[in-house]
DNA sequence: CCGATGACGCGCC
DNA sequence: GGGCGCGCCATCG
């Protein structure tokens, strides 16, 4: 644990990542905008190499533009989770009009 | 310290 | 619509 801030960038997207409401969704780069940064690489990378949380809806996390963007238990996965909270999923796509959520 | 990686984003062909 | 390339920045080796 090389934790040199007080809350590790990690700590804060999987805190922000908690935050979506069900049936709703986030962008990596909302989260990362959110933190005042542009890593919405890092975000991804902080999700993926965290699957310890349990809690924290990794799965409420897309890409930009609607697309589901990956998941540790699959992108198949995913896309139930996702429906099943209500999210509706058009050709692998999400209205995110309609569902984007923002901090 | 430096180079490579990656659940990304966006412009361009 | 699909595919390719470059940029972004925290982590890993």
């Amino acid at each position: 644990m090389i934790n040199i801030n007080k809350k590790s960038f990690q700590e804060r997207v999987l805190e922000l990542t908690a935050r979506v409401p069900e049936g709703r969704v986030t962008t990596y780069s909302g989260i990362a905008r959110a933190l005042n940064t542009r890593a919405y690489r890092a975000v991804g990378q902080a999700l993926k190499r965290n699957p310890h949380a349990p809690g924290i809806p990794c799965h409420r996390v897309v890409k930009s533009g609607g697309l589901l963007g990956g998941y540790s238990r699959g992108a198949r996965k995913k896309a139930e989770l996702l429906e099943s909270e209500g999210v509706e999923i058009r050709n692998g796509r999400i209205d995110m009009e309609r569902y984007l959520w923002k901090p």
